[in-house]
DNA sequence: CGGAAAAAGAAATACGTCAATCATTTTCTT
DNA sequence: AAGAAAATGATTGACGTATTTCTTTTTCCG
């Protein structure tokens, strides 16, 4: 009943164990057909090394570095404290993060990275830079072009019509005048859910306007807002896109029972507040905390030398009535 | 920086590495004051045990056992089929779990098991029975009256005041009359979802209809509604609380475009076409593979005597448009 | 066939914990 | 103070794997 070990596997193919081993871990000097009977054991067995033995062997720990920008972007910060508790929980797995600035020359030793997918920077550069050193690595939030990596992350364009379809499920059959907020056009992810709510409002009396553009920052955000919904009275519904909220939501609570649908991005202590009191009506949230333990789930099976699982996120929706208790 | 040891400890208190032991695990027979000393070391050094050397040492393996509703009940199954495949994929941890049967005496040697929460049947006896034996609980999916034990699934009434919600967002500030279907109201999941939804409809201009009671058949399903329809055509949402749904998705292919708003419970190939076919509007989901991933986390850390983490799902919202993609 | 190289085997130590045994020391009883 | 009981210490061999060193056997080549 009991799993079969290494030394069952030698046994099987009529090797020494030393020959198992050193088929097992792939350490050179063994015959074509040595190999091959110890491979068709490991088959018939059906072995598997007890990774928790062998990494208490080596006295292997799982050195793992996060590169998060700098600053505190609220998605991004989320995320680095969510990575390190998760971290924390993990202790007795052996697995620490370290969260690491991209700006920095980085000559870390690690078993894998994880870095956060974005066009701008010297990210190129960096993913060359850990490739030659041998570090697998993997992009999170944003998928990235290039050589495939594994991804961990919502699906910005899902995240989109998601959007899009609640405005327009807020409309009903009626028309109405859609903003979209975002804090660039030049970052790719705002771009996909932009693309994304589009596609979805295409097909509906709904009319998208063009996006305003206020690099996540509450103030503009605000200014920029009252200025629009000024300027077009028309305006049922705005799709915040990006970051800088708090400027959103202090608009809103001046306006009163008159205000449009507002849906926005990332469930903080703000925007569940605002929830709350009802001066927004959804929030997409990408689950900084599932993405931070699916992130460590696919960097251990890498170290481990296995195939990550795949983890796209499906982004949360919450609404004034779904909002989880303390715990998330 | 290397973790410390029990070694360490036994040093750090003046005391041998058996005496250590001996307070560790707790086998008696040593002086308080020798307690005191290590259970010192052990808060100064930060001591934890290496669960995997632990593990590794006594050959254990986690040995769960849950029992779930027998038949095919839609969402049971998929837990079900989801809490094998975790166990699989975690069986590098030493975890095994067994699928169980309510109805039969059970007398395996568990290291906890889980049990689904629904207030008939002799669960009270089958939960006494192994507290005597000295084996945890855990229960599922839905909570159980009595002795505080740990629980892992969606709060209902959230998922009924969520879906109460998408009705109303549906139906913006226009009346409607909404027609809930439920498996049976003597279902505590079934009420409780139903409550939920109610307490949201109330302060709205839609009127929430007596429940129809289908006992999770297709073709009941099928029949009580076209009945209802035919009697009331000022139906203009449907919520669907309990299974039986092929019958509802049929129903609808046959009334076209002028089919009433329909929110159902639990994702499935069924209610996934049906949402890609635009025959319903929004699926709620419990989201099986992550309430098995949980629970499994759950019963480890009682079993490895630690404190259970807080784990309560938040169901997932699927419209057409966000829909997951292969993997879950 | 002889010698070198390649392959295989044997053995030991370690990782951190568990569990058991036996010897020794300390403490308690009367 | 003697003897019993309690507490402590010392030691050992697992668990399954990694890793190294050394020896022995096999294979290959000229």
């Amino acid at each position: 009943m009991r799993n079969p070990t290494l030394h069952d596997v030698a046994r099987a193919a009529g090797v020494s164990y030393s020959t198992a081993d050193r088929v097992l871990n792939e350490r050179g000097g063994v015959a074509a057909k040595s190999i091959q009977r110890v491979q068709r054991a490991i088959q018939d067995l059906g072995y598997r090394r007890d990774i928790h033995a062998a990494n208490l062997s080596r006295r292997r720990s799982y050195r793992f570095a996060v590169f998060l920008p700098r600053g505190d972007h609220g998605f991004f910060s989320a995320l680095g404290r969510a990575l390190l508790a998760q971290a924390e929980a993990r202790a007795a797995d052996r697995v620490s993060v370290t969260l690491c600035d991209p700006g920095q020359r980085d000559a870390g030793d690690w078993d894998c990275v994880a870095l956060v997918g974005a066009e701008s920077e010297g990210l190129a550069q960096v993913i060359a830079d850990l490739a030659d050193r041998g570090i697998p690595a993997i992009t999170l939030v944003s998928d990235i072009a290039g050589p495939r990596r594994s991804y961990v992350g919502i699906d910005n364009a899902v995240a989109g019509r998601t959007a899009g379809r609640l405005v327009r499920l807020a409309h009903g059959r009626g028309a109405g005048r859609v903003l979209p907020v975002l804090g660039s056009l030049s970052l790719r992810d705002h771009r996909e859910r932009l693309d994304g709510a589009a596609e979805i409002l295409e097909a509906s009396r709904l009319t998208l306007l063009p996006p305003v553009e206020v690099h996540d920052h509450p103030d503009r955000m605000r200014d920029a807002l009252a200025t629009a919904l000024r300027a077009d009275d028309g305006i049922t519904a705005i799709y915040s896109i990006g970051a800088g909220n708090r400027g959103l939501i202090a608009l809103m609570e001046t306006l009163g029972e008159a205000r449009p649908f507002v849906v926005l991005h990332e469930l903080t202590p703000h925007s569940r507040a605002a929830l709350e009191r009802d001066l927004i009506d959804v929030v997409i949230d990408q689950k900084p905390s599932e993405e931070a333990a699916r992130a460590l789930d696919a960097m251990r099976a890498i170290a481990d030398g296995e195939e990550p699982p795949v983890a796209v996120i499906t982004p949360a929706i919450f609404f004034k009535e779904n909002l989880p208790g303390v715990s998330a």
